[in-house]
Formats: C-alpha cells, structure tokens, sequence
DNA sequence: TAGTAAATAGTAATAATTATTAAGTAGGAT
DNA sequence: ATCCTACTTAATAATTATTACTATTTACTA
C-alpha cells in the first residue's frame, strides 16, 4: 500500500512527502472521512501534522483525481475513488455507508441532455440500522 | 400565490408572518437560491428583513416539508419541493441548473436495499453553456 | 551535496450558518 | 374587538468548517 501511494504521487508529478502519503493511505483504507476526522487519525501516528496541511493535501490530492469528495451535513467528505456508487449519509449517527448500485446509465443520460458532468455525488439522507456496517 | 401560501402554512399549523410568506413565495416561483441570495431578493421589498429570519425561516420551511435543499459548492441551496430530478451546479457560473431525469427507480432500488431515504440529492457538478437558461 | 521551488506548521482570516436575547406580533381566548 | 401569551423577529454574537498567509523546512534536480 505504501508503495502504491508513491507511486500514484510520482505518477502525478506530485512531490512525495510523508504527509501527502499518509493522507493517500488513510483515505485509500476505505470509509469516509471529514477534514477533522483525518487530522485526528493522522496525529496519532505523526503529532505534529497540521490541519491546515491535512486540508491542503486533501484538496490536492482531489485536484489530481486520486480521491474524491462531497457535501452533506455542512462538511465536506472525502473517500477513496471508485465508480458506481451511492452515498448515504447517516442522520442518526453522523456517519456515511455505501450503496453498491451502478448509476452509469444515468451518467450516460446526462451525456445526451449535454451535460459532461466531471463530479456527480448521489447523496441519501437516512435513518440508518447501527447494525449495518 | 399569496393565498396558496398562506394556506400551506396554515395547513402546517405554522403562524402565517410576512417574512414567511415571502420566503415560500420566492422560493416557490422556481429556480435555486442560497440563504444569502434569498436574504438580497427579500430586502427589495421588505428592507427590514434580517439574514437570520431568513435562515431560520428557510429551516422551518424544510422542516415542514415546504421546501427542499441540497449541499453544493459550500453552500446550501434552496429549491421548491419537487420530484424526480437532477440539480447541475455550473461550477463556471455559480448556479444551479434543473435537470428533468426520472430518477424514482433509484429510491425503489434503495428501498430493496432497506435504505429508507428521506432525503435524496443528486448533484452533477458540471461547467454549463451560457446559453442554457 | 547544494540550490531552489514547493510543502509544511502555526496561526490568522473568512464565509456560511446557528445561537442568543430583547422586543414585537399572530392568533386564540375572553 | 381587545387582551394575552407563546411564538417570531431583528440585531448581533458565536460557532464551525475551511482557506489564506507567512516564515521555516524539505523533496527533488542538476
């Protein structure tokens, strides 16, 4: 895992810093986290990250297409990049699952209406069972 | 207008203010608009107006299920209740566009999945033609 | 390994939204 | 119709997430 996040950064023309790693590697773990909830994580294993750098290099990492984000709750979300696929946001507890369901057809139905969206989120705010995962 | 208004309010059991009607009858006659932008319509007509009855108004409006909203571009959008679309966030203009797409098999296929939404948002983030309204 | 452009840590600033509170008002009871 | 009271408003303060700034440090290049 470590090698392939420096790789993609390479591969990207990115300079390959340890925090830029360490935020690829988190991220690319699976699940969905908010800027504060990297920081958090991040710190224990380098205390002296900063949260302006967490949102720097979540920004970049973005621009450079090796993760990707929405907006729900008044907070941004950051998750692994993958296709088909449908957000939902946990009122209840605050928390994000996916739903594996291929939304391509749409994407397509977009194209002919001529729009060449680069970003769809699908986005559902739900009561969820705490026992699913 | 006016009247349907009142009357959706008093169907909520919610007081029938000025600055309720207004909001509701703003945000009813189409298109999409931030607390902000709804606060700058608003003081045309009722300069006394301030941000955060907007905002709280635009709160119990979506409470009451008179309204809906969704996260994009930081901010949160208002729109008049309605079914089955796609909001297309024109990332070189700033706004937001209707995107008529029959979405009601997403929510039954949700519902297979146990996902009991009660709030859906699909947002394309796309850079729009000018020319389209 | 030395030089330099880019990245980081720390902190300040911003922007959107929410909370607080004193004063005003809508709508039911009298 | 007027009075009462709980709800709503205006004004402003506070909050929260995120972005901007700047001096220092570091990754890569030559």
């Amino acid at each position: 895992m470590e090698v392939d996040s420096t790789k993609m950064l390479m591969q990207k023309r990115l300079k390959v810093t340890p925090q830029r790693s360490m935020v690829l590697n988190l991220v690319r773990e699976g699940g969905h986290f908010t800027g504060e909830q990297i920081y958090r994580l991040m710190k224990k294993k380098m205390p002296g990250i900063s949260l302006s750098t967490v949102y720097r290099t979540l920004e970049t990492l973005e621009a450079n297409e090796l993760i990707s984000s929405f907006e729900v709750s008044g907070m941004k979300w950051f998750e692994s990049k993958m296709e088909s696929h449908i957000n939902v946001f946990c009122v209840n507890e605050n928390k994000i699952i996916d739903i594996d369901l291929d939304t391509s057809w749409l994407l397509e139905e977009l194209r002919k209406k001529g729009i060449k969206g680069n970003k769809v989120s699908i986005v559902v705010q739900s009561i969820c069972d705490s026992k699913v995962k």
